[in-house]
DNA sequence: GCGAAAACTTGACGGGGGTCAAGGTTTCAT
DNA sequence: ATGAAACCTTGACCCCCGTCAAGTTTTCGC
């Protein structure tokens, strides 16, 4: 693998840059004159498909903002078995686990397709803290919801078995999509270890789902919920 | 259950509060006077065991220091299984998951033993955490740090068998207390809610252990690690 | 301190689902 | 467009561990 054949750094799309701070909700209900104060202070970066943006072990850089593409949070287990943590799609952030206590990475991320990002280093988005207290508010916000959905998260890989798992993500899905057709965002693997079990319990609960007729399997990443009332009953 | 029978409300000992606070994280930085400021804004509670805080459903009414005792955090899934998410010691605080968002609470919180706390209402925080930055500083840590726990927490419930889950519990508490002679918080149903098993398993495995010369159990309760590394081998 | 209630341990049993394997399908870089 | 690599599905096997039950120990309110 090249190492960053693909990644462009610098400043020559300072038009990009401006672009990218003002779709995160973090920034985006500052003034413009005060975002541009904070566009100098961001670089943008570019990754192909596959490539990792930060190791776990690295020592934090800073704050990455997603631009353009999506980006796949991951650990490794002891054994080597990889967990699905979470997927930033643009607006999304990252990197901020180590901006606040002074540690390493313990998570890789990873691109999942070509990526653009933003990216503004430790100390610069400190102070920009302390100068806008607003953003510190939106920062807390953002989270209080990642926390409330980790532990959610936790609770049901925790207690609920298998099917459930599988059911109750179909339904996050559905209502975050609003529509009772939705598009899996991932592959089954990845899902699975982000639900806590095999790719191929995954094939065959679906199939399970559909001969029960609660689902309809419309393509590999395609699925319509016929009948979600049955389906979060087991 | 008797509501709030063992419940004193008000400020009639402000020294208490001023104890409370100081011995928070979030707020003992703060100048004597800003302190004070702040006390005049909290009062004190008190609940006896086994009594409930907050339940899943009600509105946020505030942050939740605790000051004395022990308060354990809570789910429960759809069946009814409950799962503990945390247990908060003296200088923890909780409720902040509605604070910033307005939603219910998705979580219980009962007293562990007599409990003492001192309550802040939703905007009076706010409006502290707008006049002194700092504090939003020490809740963003807080809050990375809680982050990265549960990341962890779910990464491993996820992927790691059993055994690795105790083993690694037991690696984590070792390391708090900075010994090899721990002390479990909580019964053995608290614990296997806690990493996911049930109480059963982890009895036997905990002699499975024994047997293998890692562990001893020395009360219920306390456990001396014999073999670390032999533990964490799986 | 004492008695009841909660917590813990141990045994037996059964099923859910993880793993390995093999064959089919989709994706993607060239 | 095309071949290789990644992904998905289905089958067979079997073991881990959740559940139920019964007996023992510890905890705690009075």
């Amino acid at each position: 693998m090249t190492d960053n054949g693909h990644c462009g750094h610098g400043k020559e799309t300072t038009e990009m840059q401006k672009m990218c701070i003002s779709i995160v909700p973090i920034f985006n209900h500052l003034e413009p004159s005060e975002m541009n104060e904070i566009v100098k202070h961001t670089n943008s970066v570019s990754h192909p498909r596959g490539h990792t943006i930060y190791h776990e072990g690295d020592t934090s850089d800073g704050l990455y903002i997603v631009h353009k593409g999506r980006v796949k949070i991951y650990r490794l287990s002891e054994n080597g078995k990889e967990q699905l943590v979470r997927i930033l799609e643009p607006g999304d952030f990252t990197g901020e686990l180590s901006l606040f206590n002074e540690t390493v990475h313990d998570a890789y991320a990873e691109a999942m397709g070509k990526v653009e990002l933003c990216v503004m280093n430790r100390d610069d988005f400190q102070s920009f803290l302390v100068k806008y207290p607003a953003i510190s508010l939106k920062v807390l916000g953002e989270f209080s919801n990642r926390l409330a959905k980790t532990e959610k998260q936790a609770a049901r890989i925790a207690m609920e078995t298998t099917d459930t798992r599988i059911a109750m993500y179909l339904a996050d899905l559905s209502e975050e999509e609003n529509s009772s057709q939705v598009k899996l965002p991932m592959t089954r693997k990845d899902l699975a270890s982000h639900i806590g079990t095999s790719p191929e319990t995954i094939s065959r609960k679906l199939t399970e789902f559909e001969e029960a007729g609660w689902i309809r399997q419309l393509s590999q990443r395609e699925i319509e919920i016929l009948d979600m009332d049955a389906l979060l009953l087991v």
